[in-house]
DNA sequence: CCTGTTTTGTACTTCACAGTACAGAGATTC
DNA sequence: GAATCTCTGTACTGTGAAGTACAAAACAGG
């Protein structure tokens, strides 16, 4: 995976090919950013693309673990504090809040990513696989709270409703970067709450 | 657009092409398949696709609306049936056990061009618009429909319920997709199922 | 300062792939 | 059956982009 960097200078100019990477292959597309692309928006020279990184591929790898990085350390303040409906609807609230920004009509960073290169490159694929864990544990672990304290069914299973709420969320962020509406990202977490509403323990 | 294939033979080949085309992009992503490739897999040569198309990016497009028709051909018989929970169901299935099939685990056709294009070429992403829409149409009417016989709730807003289904349905097959488990879209399905009998009229 | 190591600049090589040229085969019409 | 389309085969060109070579600059430790 190139050298790691070992003096503050080095670190600096990695990050800056990672960062212009990112944020190339997100407006664009992992196909249509080139090396030259990345050089001219880092600032850097060829030299210092080859000395951080082993090839291509090697830096589009690198450019999805830091864009998980990323989104998840966005979301885990919110995420962490998810043992109730309504801390699941002020999650819910940021999420769309964050798809209707100007700069992110482009769906899920992550997930936009993640059908770009799942069919192709498995190691990428696996990639993902762990970031969607990463991202679902804090949700899991927020429902079994709840499920705990008794707001939740005891008999719901809450892998499933976590599973089902990302599934809920991808397929919201495909449709608003498609039609360029954030609307339909709102519109789909709903589907996921009313699951979500229906394992609430009933009133007794 | 290319020349409008005239004869027999040529309407033959303009079919190889783009089948030959589909099938590579379907299986590697828009961005790794070359023309060397659609021309051997379609035995084809160089001046048949650029007979029949203007160019890569023309290709390309012809892909989209052959893969969005046959996605809709597919599910139309029982897309039109959809008029009672129980209709909705049987379309559930269908898709859960096409989603099943060997050679379709890459998540949604559609879907996955989609979020391949929709960022780069605003072309692309227009017919994307249109393709869900058309997607759609059938299971609002079929909404509609169980609204008038009173099965659904008067005040439902079935636009809204469609775009949260097309949304679950999305996000199931993304997920499905990177982790290679179609349980992931039976339970993106589980939550618009749950909207939709939320929308249901309450029993007397 | 001197020495080795990390970092950077520039110019070059190589190659794959989109697109072109042009002739030849096959069909169709009168 | 000649004239004229539509279709196909092959070989070529040009370019853009990944990857390489190599030396100079910046820096660190002694």
């Amino acid at each position: 995976m190139g050298h790691t960097p070992t003096t503050a200078r080095g670190r600096a100019t990695r990050k800056r090919i990672l960062d212009a990477a990112a944020d190339l292959i997100q407006r664009r597309g992992v196909a249509a950013v080139t090396l030259d692309d990345v050089e001219r928006a880092a600032g850097a020279g060829r030299s210092q693309l080859y000395h951080y990184f082993d090839d291509r591929d090697d830096l589009i790898r690198s450019v999805v673990h830091s864009t998980v990085d990323t989104v998840l350390a966005a979301q885990e303040p919110l995420l962490l504090k998810v043992d109730s409906l309504a801390g699941i609807d002020r999650w819910f609230d940021a999420i769309v809040a964050n798809g209707t920004r100007q700069d992110a009509v482009g769906g899920c960073a992550i997930g936009s990513l993640a059908s770009q290169l799942s069919g192709r490159d498995d190691l990428a694929r696996q990639a993902f696989v762990d970031a969607f864990a990463r991202w679902e544990a804090p949700l899991i672990a927020g429902l079994q709270r709840m499920q705990e304290s008794g707001e939740l069914c005891p008999d719901a299973d809450v892998t499933e409703l976590a599973d089902l709420t990302m599934a809920a969320i991808q397929g919201g962020l495909l449709l608003a970067q498609v039609r360029r509406t954030p609307d339909q990202l709102r519109l789909a977490l709903r589907g996921a709450r009313a699951a979500l509403e229906d394992a609430l323990t009933p009133l007794p």
